[in-house]
DNA sequence: CGAAAATTTGACATGACTCAACTGGAGTGG
DNA sequence: CCACTCCAGTTGAGTCATGTCAAATTTTCG
C-alpha cells in the first residue's frame, strides 16, 4: 500500500507510534498522475507538497522565449513542490510535470501546519530535510561555477545515476544549463577518450 | 546593546515573552571579529550559527587552483554559517571571512537544539527562514542559467544594493561567477549605453 | 512500417576567460 | 608633502568553451 512507503521512508529518520501514524494518515491524500500530466503549473498556486512513492517528475521554469529550464528531478522518496509558492500560497514560478506515471502522497498547507503542531517530531523532520536541501542547492551553485560542462555532467551521473537512466538526454542538458547539442558533443568526446 | 538587535529582528516574525527572551539570552554569546578575520575556515567544523548585528562577511569556497568562489555575502540581520558543516558537525566546505569589523550573536549546535525544545516557536521560525533561503537559492540557480552575465549583474544590483556599495568589485564578480576583468567590461558597456 | 521524437554532426558565431600591460587612488614612510 | 608601493580596477589581443542553426541520422512507438 502506498501509505506504507511513506511510513517506511519516515522510519529511517523518526519513529512514529500507531497513534501518530493514524493522525498522519488522516491528513494526507493519494493521487496518481499520468505521464505528461502537470502536478503544478507556473502561475497557479502550488496546493500540495508531494511525496513520490513511484514515478518520476521534472520541475522546470519557462523563460520568456518559451525555453524550459529544469530545476530538479523527482523520483521515489523525494519531496516535490514549488516550495516558494506553497509556503506563501502565491502563484508558482515553476511547473512540475510527470515524466512517468507518478503516484504521490499529498499534504495541503493547512494539513501540514496542523501536523506540525500535533506531531512536533514532524516539524523537526521537515526542518532537517529542508536544511539538507539548502546545503545541496548551495553546493550546486558552487559546482556550476567551478566546473566545466563536461565535469558537471560527470558529477551529475555520479550523484544521480538512477535519474540519468530514466530521463531523456535533452532534459539532462537542460538541468545542467547547457544545450542538448553540446551535451551530445560532450558524450561523444567521453566515448572517444576511453 | 547587541542582544536587542536580535530581539528586534525576531519580533518582526515571532513574539517572545520575557521569560523566553531570558532563555534565549542565556543560550547565546557575543563576539566581535576584526576586518579580515575568519569566522569559519574550510576544513574546520563550523561551531556556530552567527546572527550579524553589524558588519559584513563573505562566504567562499577555495578551489584546487586557490581561486576564491564567493557563495554569499552577509550583512546586518543575516544568519551566517557553513550550514552543512554546522548541522552535521563535520569539516566545513566554505570559509567565512569578515570584510568589515563584524559583531555577531552566536549559537552553538547544542544550545540551538535545546532552544528548539524549550521554545518550539523558534524551531518553527528557523524552519521558515531556511525554507526562504532554499527558495532563494533555487531561484539563483535558475537565474544563472537563464541570464547573461550582464543581466545577472543588473539583477544583483537590484536585489542587494546595500551590498554592492560595501564590497569591492572583484568580489561581486566572484559572486556572479565571472572574472573581475569581464565585470569591468560589463560596467563600461553599461556606462556607454546611457 | 511510418511518423514523430530524440540525438548526432558540422559550420559558424559569440560570450566569457586568460594574460599582460596600464591607470589611478590610498596609504606609508622619509 | 613628495616618492614609493600596493591594490583595485581598466583595457586590449588572442583564445576557448559553449551556443545557434540547419541538416542528417537514429530511436521510439503507435
Amino acid at each position: 500500500m502506498q501509505f506504507q512507503s511513506l511510513i517506511n521512508y519516515l522510519s529511517t529518520f523518526i519513529s512514529l507510534d500507531e497513534n501518530e501514524q493514524d493522525i498522519l494518515a488522516s491528513k494526507v491524500t493519494h493521487r496518481t498522475y499520468l505521464k505528461n500530466q502537470y502536478m503544478v503549473q507556473q502561475g497557479d498556486v502550488c496546493k500540495y507538497v508531494n511525496f513520490i512513492t513511484s514515478g518520476c517528475t521534472k520541475t522546470f521554469y519557462l523563460d520568456n522565449d518559451g525555453t524550459e529550464h529544469i530545476v530538479m528531478f523527482g523520483i521515489e522518496n523525494w519531496w516535490i513542490a514549488d516550495l516558494g509558492s506553497f509556503i506563501t500560497q502565491s502563484p508558482a514560478d515553476y511547473n512540475v510535470q510527470c515524466i512517468e506515471t507518478t503516484e504521490v502522497i499529498q499534504f495541503t498547507h493547512q494539513n501540514l501546519e496542523s501536523l506540525y503542531t500535533q506531531i512536533p517530531k514532524l516539524e523537526r523532520f521537515f526542518r532537517k530535510i529542508i536544511e539538507r536541501a539548502l546545503v545541496a542547492s548551495q553546493k550546486r551553485i558552487v559546482r556550476n561555477f567551478t566546473h566545466s560542462a563536461k565535469d558537471n555532467y560527470l558529477i551529475f551521473k555520479e550523484l544521480y545515476p538512477k535519474i540519468e537512466q530514466r530521463v531523456p538526454q535533452y532534459m539532462i542538458a537542460s538541468y545542467l544549463g547547457i544545450t542538448k547539442e553540446f551535451l551530445s558533443k560532450i558524450k561523444s568526446e567521453l566515448i572517444f577518450e576511453k
